[in-house]
RNA sequence: GGAGAGGUACCGAAGCGGUCAAACGGGGCAGGCUGUAAACCUGUUGCAUUCGUGCUACGGAGGUUCGAGUCCUCCCCUCUCCA
């Protein structure tokens, strides 16, 4: 399916239109962005992020593999950190308001989002920028100015802002102006093109709006198809733990790629899938699809030897159930209790939460397992084990 | 400004003044079955504990009571309708 979709507008003999619309969900408009593009000048791509949440996850991957693509081809990507707009909290999918944050958390933050952002982008040609810059320059008047470009009966037309008029839960005024300044940055950018999640539909079309208010040219709107979540049921998203972060360790990606749900698996092959794969076969059972597919997003991330690593990591944990080749070692006295061991090895909170993962034999002491908490750790190397997944390695002395 | 409804654990949501660390559902964790899949079954889900119990929790602060999530007062917050 890709590119098929482009190939009746190719009318101008304008190829470039393609690496634009492949794989996008939605672009708002084909013409205008023909036309922009016949103009022979590079496009200036906005991509916003919100500092607040500063791990990139797979679902970011989408939008930042086409981003590359077109990097590649030419065109100009800003990477906006709204480290302004941080101030109010995008209320996007969010059933709350959120709680604002300081100025140094944003700038750590945002720091360890361009640092991120560099495993698929090209850092060096990317157009870095805050927002900061010229919203903490605007007066109160041309503020003013600005929402008056935007009705309140538009703006419920929001989904989540419908939603949450349904749900009689609250929405602040400050919220309404989330995406007005995001779409005042796309004026003071001069953006031609503005990327994001479906999510960000709305958002991204008040640009469109707020550009000809300002007498601009409308941005081009390219949306993504958000990316689900492990769990198979939500959005992926860090704070509904269901996320797969690219600063994730090797054996964590790997792991949790191998622990989605299989009705996923086609999804998440068409969304994340490098084009070089395609004509490769993925395997012939879902388990086999999602190992290959484990083994290819380490590979992106991360390096190929760490893909082979974390692959043998895998079959040697969880298929063969072994003990990992390398786990956090920790040293405690002799005759110290199981209990306190499961806490030293930082696998519960509190004794009462180690009490409950020996007694319902969540605990394995050498491979076996035991289920008495008083038990002592007789002096010596020690493979301790809770649940599953997590090891650590005790030397009593 | 007026009238009404409501704020309970991670989330949703029950809760005759004692038997409430708080039903039930979801989520989480652990066990079983498995492919670290799904579905399903079981247990568990505040902290500490000499396992007797103690402590901290039901928006906040006071009060009534032998005893309060439950009653009273004041305050804070949210929603709906009216102005």
């Amino acid at each position: 399916m890709r590119g098929d979709r482009s190939r009746g507008h190719s009318c101008g003999g304008d190829v470039s239109v393609d690496i634009f619309q492949s794989r996008t969900d939605t672009l708002v408009s084909v013409d205008e962005l023909s036309k922009k593009l016949k103009k022979g000048k590079p496009l200036r791509i906005k991509y916003g992020c919100d500092p607040s949440a500063p791990d990139l996850h797979l679902g970011h991957t989408i939008a930042l593999t086409k981003l590359r693509e077109l990097q590649d081809a030419g065109h100009t990507v800003i990477f906006l950190i709204g480290d302004f707009t941080a101030m109010i909290g995008d209320p996007t999918g969010r059933s709350k308001t959120r709680p604002t944050l300081s100025a140094e958390e944003v700038r750590e933050n945002s720091e360890t989002y361009q640092e991120q952002v560099g495993r698929v982008l090209d850092t060096s040609r990317v157009e870095v920028r805050f927002n900061s810059e010229w919203m903490s320059q605007m007066s109160s008047a041309d503020l003013i100015r600005l929402a008056s470009h935007q009705t309140v009966a538009r703006m419920l037309e929001r989904d989540d802002f419908k939603k949450r008029m349904a749900a009689e839960t609250s929405i602040s005024i400050h919220e309404f102006l989330y995406p007005l300044v995001q779409a005042y940055d796309s004026v003071a950018l001069e953006a031609d093109v503005e990327v994001g999640g479906t999510d960000q539909f709305f958002n991204l079309l008040l640009g469109r709006e707020i550009q000809r208010a300002y007498g601009q040219e409308s941005q081009i709107v390219m949306t993504f198809p958000l990316l689900e979540g492990t769990d198979g049921v939500e959005k992926m998203s860090k704070s509904l733990g269901n996320a797969i972060g690219i600063n994730e360790a090797p054996e964590e990606i790997y792991g949790k790629t191998m622990s989605i749900p299989d009705s996923l698996l086609p999804s998440w092959i068409e969304l994340l899938a490098d084009p070089s794969w395609e004509l490769e076969v993925l395997g012939d059972s879902p388990r086999d699809q999602k190992a290959l597919l484990a083994k290819r997003l380490v590979c992106r991330f991360h390096t190929y030897e760490a893909a082979t690593k974390a692959e043998a990591h895998f079959e040697r944990v969880f298929r063969q159930h072994q003990a990992p080749e390398d786990m956090p070692a920790f040293e405690l006295a002799a005759n110290t209790s199981l209990l306190v061991a499961v806490m030293t090895a930082g696998f519960a909170k509190s004794k009462g939460e180690a009490r409950r993962l020996l007694a319902q034999g969540g605990v394995k002491l050498d491979d076996e397992r035991i289920t008495d908490g008083e038990a002592t750790l007789g002096a010596g190397e020690h493979v301790l084990q809770a649940g599953k997944r997590r090891f650590a390695k005790l030397n009593a002395k």
